[in-house]
DNA sequence: AATGAATGAGCTTTCATTCAT
DNA sequence: TATGAATGAAAGCTCATTCAT
């Protein structure tokens, strides 16, 4: 007898999982795979349905797609955003933060997988590298300019191109996720994804030069 | 007796102009579409020429890809090797100039579609990741790496992690690349790639904050 | 209720007899045709479906060659191996018994072309040849072997060479199919394999008498 | 300066041996590989000359294969017809003879590999299968029954359906040729030809002597 | 809702033959 | 006479998608 609050018979609980599971699966084949190379056959086996089945939830395999984007990156996002627009303290100390937290719930996970897929695969499926232009890039970009405009405005950072800057800053997330899904059959130095980030923003918030050469006349330095 | 400055016949010249029509047809489309998705068919049309020809001058699509790296990104290694070893004036200033002329001829050329075809495809193409491990990572990372030590063994550069900052460095390079290629159909707010790694340098020598914040104690911030 | 004899829908019974039918179609193309001249997607015409569907029933070529000769050849084999092994009569008259029905079973049938095809293409397929020998040839070398053997022993063969003696039986049921498969377009005089039978037959087992019954001087005649 | 009897400049004597060179390059490999298996341009290869000049002495694949034939199975059957023609001893003996030289000049040597290519390939290429079938079949079994017929005709020989006991007769040199070109990369009990010979020959002299100089029964034997 | 058999366009690779030189 | 670059029709195999059940 059942008990649980879900008076649902099972099967019926069952059709309304059936999307996560094959979500979940799409999510791991893609990333482990790419795209283009992932079967949808793979993807229903692993979730235990039949290629047939997959067809009754999504209509295609981009459709299939946006669902895992949607599904996995898009909420990260939206979080993010609310930490910086609620955040007033030090800016370094957020902007640290942010990254980092940011790398806990999408450079380490397998949600990673998904933007170094479309870094690799956007030109040939130009619908998808819309759609993920749309729901993430510009969203996420949108989001670390903010955080340096209001830290130059605030005088917490010197003045700077604040577009190109977050470009900078997002690159080396980008490369270390890059890296992270290009490991090869072959031997490689692997990276330490802490001691990276930790380098980069030493290097980011201090430079490379020593103290003792610390500059005088930063102005000079601030792009046009 | 002929007179003309080439004595050969049409064919033969077209036999030893062949090979490199087909690399810079294949470079092109690689480029374009990327490995897995590039037809040979259509690197054939591109240079001209039928598909069996192509055959004659590259074992298979494997061997053609090899050339293509071979004829267009090793010998820029080569050459940054050389400037490397034998220059032994400022660091800074060659660092600047090493990533600079780098971005001059791989990043800004067509090449750059090959580093970014391999961040991306490398994990479905066993044998050609080893490849280009050996041939380009490997080669170029050694090249940084020991521009790094060279100037803090002088006093030029604070310590540092050295292979941690290697990849640092070269992270928003890749980056820049991979934006470079990815950027679909649709809008986006194209990247100066001028103006990113003149951002990316001056933060990576100087840091990002303003000059009265300048550090005291620079020994905290060395990486274990 | 159902009240039909075969409740199964008709794709599902499709999918049950599609493997027979394929395989039959590939039978009567390999022989006509040998197996590297047979183009699967014509065995899946003749099998009326396309060719895809035949991978979904056979993995590749070879997997639908071996699956033709265990559908065709093995069996045959099994059944002989078991009448040897039960008869303990007159072992003349089992060894013609045998190789009649052997006759029956694969020479005078479409089975016969397999035989002539391996002997035919088995040089340019190892994996093949590999698995028939085996399956076939090995099973089959044993099975006249042991029933030599026992003859000897009992008396009823004069001493002989054994290993030798099999393949001088084999041989001309060997060339018998080669010939029959070898028929071209042109005109030749027909083999009449019932007569060749006979008068092989006949031929062998006056040879095969031990001395007693028949000759003065065999020993001599004993192979060493 | 030339000094041999030959006076030809040493380039014209070379064009004259290029047929004899590519036909010898040509039986190597299709002995090896078979007719449909073997390419032109490995032909060429082994000559040591291109693959268009092969084409300057035989019109294509077909007459290449012809050509291979009439050089080096043809001119052995010429021989063997006289032999028998010219003989008028001992019958048996006649037999055994022509038998064993003919392995000697056909079956020992790589001219069987083309008597085993025939009997593989015949059906895939119904023009070279009539050329042969005229050339070399017709010819070889009229041979041996000419012998046939004398000896019985002698009382050297029982009485006998000659043009099956020819067949018979053959049968056991095809599986000969057969199995010695069959050898494929796997194990197998590797045939002694000098032992199936002999043991055939024993085999075969034993059933075909007449009744007074051996059995007392013989006249049942004889095939309808 | 679920199945999984069936399809067929698409891709890489091979090789006999041609022909300009 | 000789070359060898060039061709293009085939053939094996894959996989997104459809649809009868």
């Amino acid at each position: 007898m059942e008990c649980t609050f879900d008076t649902k018979p099972r099967w019926e609980r069952r059709k309304e999982s059936r999307p996560q599971e094959l979500l979940a699966a799409a999510l791991d084949l893609f990333v482990e795979r790419g795209f283009a190379s992932t079967r949808l056959e793979d993807v229903a086996k692993r979730a235990g349905v039949s290629k047939g089945t997959l067809y009754l939830y999504f209509e295609n395999k981009d459709e299939l797609f946006k669902a895992v984007v949607r599904n996995t990156i898009v909420p990260v996002i939206g979080a993010a955003e609310g930490t910086i627009a609620s955040d007033h303290g030090d800016s370094a100390a957020l902007l640290r933060s942010v990254m980092l937290s940011w790398w806990d719930r999408i450079g380490a996970t397998n949600a990673s997988g998904i933007v170094k897929l479309m870094l690799a695969e956007a030109n040939n499926f130009p619908e998808l590298a819309c759609f993920y232009q749309d729901e993430v890039i510009n969203r996420g970009t949108k989001m670390i300019s903010s955080l340096l405009v209001r830290a130059v405005e605030r005088g917490e950072f010197r003045p700077m191109n604040v577009d190109v800057m977050t470009q900078v800053l997002v690159a080396p997330m980008l490369t270390l996720i890059t890296w992270k899904h290009s490991a090869g059959p072959c031997e490689r130095a692997q990276l330490d994804p802490g001691a990276f980030m930790s380098a980069f923003l030493d290097m980011a918030l201090y430079g490379l030069l020593p103290a003792s050469q610390a500059r005088l006349t930063d102005i000079a330095h601030v792009p046009a």
